[in-house]
DNA sequence: AAATCTCTTTTCCTATCGGAAAAATATGCT
DNA sequence: AGCATATTTTTCCGATAGGAAAAGAGATTT
């Protein structure tokens, strides 16, 4: 007989990779339910699918039902055909920012959050699947930091000093002082904090970028 | 003779893919440098990635140097397999915001656009990878709006009215206006101008989302 | 310098992807 | 209902992904 036992060689199964065995199938279609997702809140049939993306409808077809695996080129036309870039392919689509979605924001529209040493208020709390997070807020005068008190969050983070003056803390680093007008920009990953060197409160601006908090627990910037 | 016409018939090259022929090879190649750089920068061989992601070395090797194209299947066990997600996989891992980064905004640091209507400046033009563009601006007196003239542009856009007034245009809606200390929040693919309906320049703060402008041209928020 | 070890690339071959066209299913029309 | 059109699924097969094993390409040691 002819029936050796099939010896592994290349990858030896020792520490071994989290290697379910149908579970890939099943993660195949609910991309496959994504992909079909995308397309039709585009209003777009298979064959106009294809037309946007080059590949054949009965590709699309097979890939929305998970009955093939697509490979990188294939999946890179789609993401060019649909106008969307290769992270959004795969990212929470669904949660994505609607397409022509415009909101205002009207002054002290929004629920203020308290604590100690700041008041802010993000600015667009409604709106799901923002990319980024406005929000206003005014550092009290004199407020006193606490180093536990680092904030620390995934993510990038711009700030700019609308009024007074801000003392941005960050982790590591010496204490960096802005004036009215100025701004800063960095990894929101640091440990960081603000305070006031003035007399008067400080009200600035932030924009975060890189966390879903959608409708996240009062939170400081 | 059966040598009839290929004649096309799934996607008629009607309004067709944007599909360069030998671009999708070279994007293939990036993405392959880019998953090199992703084993590497963890310090793994192809052998130790063969086991954390149960990929044959073979593969690896070959989708590494851009030889081939993985399949769905085996880009999500990539993902697995370094924990991270698909998302992340793909993003610019690379070309991303240095951890611990921290830029400051002084006064006039910049170089300052202008426009006809606007002048405005890009506030960290040499932090490559942000996930965010602030720039400041400064919107003319009795600037008057020209349809023609709507900005478009994938992704989305913050507007914070620093002082005067401001007259946002959005593409198929009533112009909407600002006061000082008000914004807007919007999907910047809309078609968008700003102007000022006040007697006075407005200056504004803009933060831009969604593209990849790294030393982009010249270009209006 | 040959031998050994480690890591990467090549080769070969089968399983699977993916396109063209036909079959099936759904939707509308008179 | 019956026909016509639009959309999706199946089928078939050539092209390619991807695994196993062998062949390079460096290092390091003896």
């Amino acid at each position: 007989m002819d029936t050796s036992p099939p010896a592994p060689t290349d990858a030896d199964p020792g520490i071994v990779a989290p290697d379910q065995p149908q579970a890939e199938e099943s993660q195949r279609i609910a991309f496959g339910r994504h992909l079909k997702k995308l397309r039709q809140d585009r209003g777009l049939t298979l064959a106009e699918c294809s037309k946007l993306t080059g590949l054949a409808i009965s590709t699309l077809s097979k890939a929305e039902r998970g009955l093939m695996a697509l490979t990188y080129d294939r999946l890179s036309q789609i993401a060019a055909g649909l106008q969307i870039d290769m992270n959004a392919l795969f990212g929470d689509e669904g949660e994505r920012f609607q397409p022509d979605s415009l909101a205002i924001a009207r002054r002290g529209e929004f629920q203020l959050q308290e604590t100690p040493n700041y008041a802010y208020e993000i600015l667009f709390p409604e709106i799901w699947g923002k990319a980024m997070t406005p929000m206003t807020g005014l550092v009290r005068a004199r407020s006193r930091m606490a180093f536990k008190e680092l904030i620390r969050h995934e993510g990038q983070e711009f700030v700019y000093v609308l009024a007074g003056q801000l003392t941005l803390h960050c982790e590591g680093r010496d204490p960096i002082t802005l004036a009215t007008g100025e701004s800063a920009y960095f990894d929101s990953g640091m440990g960081h904090v603000y305070t006031t060197a003035g007399e008067d409160d400080a009200r600035i601006l932030v924009v975060c970028f890189g966390q879903n908090l959608p409708e996240s627990q009062p939170q400081d910037p």
